[in-house]
DNA sequence: TGAAATTTGCGAAAAATCCGCAACAGACAA
DNA sequence: TTGTCTGTTGCGGATTTTTCGCAAATTTCA
């Protein structure tokens, strides 16, 4: 079965912050070989335990250096209509996430743009549309990496 | 220098996907060989173009199925009060960013508890002091990845 | 145009991953 | 307790990937 042991945990948790860490380092710090480190680190990939393994990219870098956090309103109507915007936005390259949620609005989206001229061109073409009823976008300022070390027990 | 050319662009994003494609993958996806694109690849984590590599745990194992968003409002006071609060809250396991904010709320958290009444602690333990005026919680129904497949140019 | 600096591809060396195999550990029935 | 079955380990070797030096090619800039 696909059971997540105590190793496993660790060895989550060690990859959460480093996906780069060759199975040598696994196992020091695990306590295991090598080999079975990687056995592992490969079973938890099949059964999705781990998703994915991604790059961080620098934000100036990548040329997104406004972060907005937009709240959007849908006008009440067929309940695929939230699907339908929600994968219109994950198209979007300006879209870093998409939450549904409750509350005054229905969508909350993450948006990064070049700059502030490039966000409003970007809400003059996609939130002003009869999909949506109002939106509300707040500027974050400063955005921080929650676990830059190893994090406490939940 | 520390010139991104479009080379360089196009890695960045094919590893902003998947960060364990081989230099052979990559040469085949760019049209460099392969110990080019390597070569690149390490330029850019030298300069910090590419900042890191993580795993991408399943919510699921990681138990941590609630997804919330917190906005919350801070006194006016010192202008370090936020800043400490921010250094705080990355500390503590549940919390997964952090962004500080313009509009009526000061600090956006979001936050991942197992279950609903987890998070109705971390509340009382976190939320409940005089560093902070009132908070507001959004529960995320569903989150969606942004990208999943390569995004169109921005 | 021509010299200097950078980057490329190639191939070998080093390192990491993968895979088969025998040994070991735990679960469970007799 | 004994024996079997299942799953995992460590080991070593085969395979793959990464790293590195080097000469050729390309770009930069005066």
């Amino acid at each position: 079965m696909d059971a997540i042991d105590s190793f496993d945990r660790k060895l989550l948790d060690l990859l959460r912050h480093d996906a780069r860490q060759t199975g040598r380092q696994l196992a020091e710090a695990v306590g295991l070989s090598p080999a079975a480190c990687l056995r592992r680190v490969q079973r938890l990939r099949e059964i999705g335990a781990i998703e994915r393994e991604v790059a961080i990219i620098s934000p100036q870098v990548a040329g997104q250096t406004v972060k907005l956090l937009v709240m959007l309103v849908i006008p009440p109507g067929k309940p695929d209509r939230i699907d339908r915007l929600r994968r219109k936005f994950a198209a979007l390259a300006q879209v870093t996430t998409i939450y549904h949620v409750t509350g005054k609005a229905d969508l909350v989206l993450t948006v990064e743009c070049a700059s502030m001229e490039a966000y409003a061109n970007f809400t003059e073409v996609h939130f002003y549309s009869e999909d949506i009823a109002s939106f509300e976008t707040i500027v974050v300022l400063r955005s921080y990496d929650a676990h830059p070390e190893p994090a406490p027990k939940a």
